[in-house]
DNA sequence: TATTGTTATACTCTATAACTATA
DNA sequence: TATAGTTATAGAGTATAACAATA
């Protein structure tokens, strides 16, 4: 299996873990990408969208779902009377919590069965990966 | 980083880099990937439904999007009048096989500035974690 | 003028349930 | 009865374009 079939499998399976896990505690993937963007501290609607790489059209909608269900709110922002700020509900929090451990542990049994050495090997690639590819989209957005 | 976040982030990057090359070639992501399993020879549309993970209804549109676009066209079973083939025109086998050279190289680049003795060592591991879960969720399907 | 967010509209993808035709 | 596929309906997620309010 060559490298990029390996990533795109890899991909397919975290995909679908990340889905099984949202399922079970009743939130869509992009529901729960959202509540565990939101656990880091209030984000305005402009700055969520940016972060999700959508319009801001889409996180209307997506805000609006979040809401009806109890998740997460809209709040004013002093200061700026334009602005919106999102912060999670207590539900929504405690959502959030869970879901985040319950992706972790499963992500976790994905690479139990390797050994120490190879677990941190892999690790340290994968975010050298990622620390690279932050730093080249940062410069060409320049 | 953890491992668990390493994991998210990378799958993000690459769902990122593989939705880019789709809309590069004038296709979603979905049918990207319809047309990469194609590639591989025909396929029913249960076989397909079932490979992609989702009711056979959802194909169904995938397809009538697919065929209407001239990628992909149904065909009669010969022996089995309720069955149907699906298959890749010529506009769709030159699409698959563009998309996939694409996304390969876009992929190659990301683990392009890894050393030799690295990048392999990378490759085998990510081998190693989806042959297991293929064989483990074979077994949870005995 | 620029920014923040919403509304309206349309498309893709998906699930569920009911259906037809064939095995 | 079981399997292959379609239709109808509903909902999530997304883009685009036009809009209102505020900076």
């Amino acid at each position: 299996m060559d490298v990029a079939t390996g990533l795109v499998q890899l991909t397919g399976l975290v995909q679908t873990i990340y889905a099984r896990v949202s399922e079970r505690h009743g939130l869509t993937p992009v529901q729960a990408k959202l509540l565990c963007v939101l656990l880091d501290g209030p984000r305005g609607m402009a700055d969520l969208a940016h972060c999700f790489g959508v319009e801001k059209a889409a996180l209307t909608g997506l805000m609006d779902r979040a809401e009806k269900r109890g998740l997460a709110q809209r709040s004013p922002v002093p200061g700026d009377r334009r602005a919106l700020q999102v912060t999670l509900t207590d539900e929504g929090h405690q959502a959030a919590t869970a879901f985040h451990a319950e992706v972790s542990a499963e992500l976790g049994h994905l690479i139990a069965p390797l050994a120490d050495d190879d677990r941190e090997h892999f690790r340290s690639t994968m975010a050298g990966i990622i620390a690279r590819c932050r730093t080249s989209s940062a410069s060409s957005r320049r």
